[in-house]
DNA sequence: CATTCCGCCTGTAAGC
DNA sequence: TGCTTACAGGCGGAAT
């Protein structure tokens, strides 16, 4: 489920509400992709101090215990995976099966909801040491700080043969554009999703920086894409779904030329765009 | 170094 | 109706 705009949502639902939060309690069920890292009882007593986003990971800085001589301060780092969404209720309702992270907290109870497990909670030192600091490595810029350019883009495209489609989704160069968002980002470049990423020009790589940014702003705007299940903190859906030009839309008309939209796979996942508008 | 593939899980929908 | 298979928003790590 959650690319960059999903995730961002979940933040931005978030970030008011939970700062300065106490952790009170907290609840393990089962076990998600990587484990905790630290004793859960370990987090009691320490607060929220803010919520930022590197890519599609969440870092919940919190603050050192006050009843803990010379306590360090540290943090939670938070993935979603496929099918991962938080909730913040002051309803504390029981957990269902689904339901495998929960901070007790005194602003109400945090909840990490995910069917699949693939998404994950783990506790480091600081963001860009230990646990997060390795898995935070290595990503490639944010979409929307100013050093995400047509020439970084270009540059770290050069010489590299795969398709352009699994550049993006990898995440080395670009952070936050996963299946739906690089289908539809190539869509507004029209580029064709098999084209080798290294065999892109300049000019494009400008035409594909700012789809990447248009389309993720804009996803965001619309609070994110809700396929099945994603929801905000708050339990709104997204609405980008309904704008998607080319992503599940496999046999419907192309928006913009009314030819059949395609469906090809790549890397093992689904690539939807129009032949016709989209070019190598 | 670049690229491909696997595996982690469960739910849902389609096909037989 | 019931069983089997394919596929789903991600991503780290092993194999090639």
């Amino acid at each position: 489920m959650p690319e960059l705009p999903e995730v961002e949502v979940t933040r931005l639902s978030l970030v008011d509400r939970l700062r300065d939060a106490e952790i009170s309690a907290v609840r393990l069920g089962k076990p998600l992709r990587w484990p905790l890292g630290c004793e859960p009882a370990s987090l009691i007593g320490r607060r929220v101090l803010d919520i930022s986003r590197r890519g599609k990971y969440l870092w919940f800085a919190l603050g050192a215990r006050a009843d803990v001589a010379a306590d360090a301060a540290g943090g939670l780092l938070l993935h979603l995976g496929m099918s991962g969404s938080l909730n913040l209720s002051e309803q504390f309702a029981a957990p269902g099966p689904w339901d495998h992270f929960d901070l007790v907290t005194s602003r109400g109870l945090l909840r990490l909801t995910d069917p699949r497990r693939f998404g994950a909670a783990v506790w480091s030192p600081s963001r860009d040491d230990g646990a997060a600091g390795k898995l935070l490595a290595g990503l490639g810029v944010e979409p929307f700080d100013a050093g995400f350019t047509a020439v970084l883009l270009h540059e770290r495209l050069r010489g590299r043969r795969v398709a352009i489609k699994q550049a993006l989704l990898a995440g080395d160069i670009v952070v936050g554009v996963g299946n739906i968002y690089a289908s539809e980002a190539l869509f507004l470049a029209g580029i064709d999703p098999r084209t080798p990423g290294g065999r892109i020009s300049l000019a494009r790589c400008v035409r594909l920086a700012d789809a990447v940014r248009q389309v993720l702003s804009r996803a965001v705007a619309l609070g994110g894409s809700t396929l099945r299940d994603f929801r905000d903190a708050h339990g709104m859906g997204g609405a980008f779904q309904h704008e998607a030009r080319v992503y599940d839309r496999e046999g419907q008309p192309c928006v913009a030329c009314g030819e059949p939209v395609r469906r090809i796979v790549q890397g093992q996942r689904s690539t939807y765009f129009c032949p016709r508008c989209q070019r190598r």
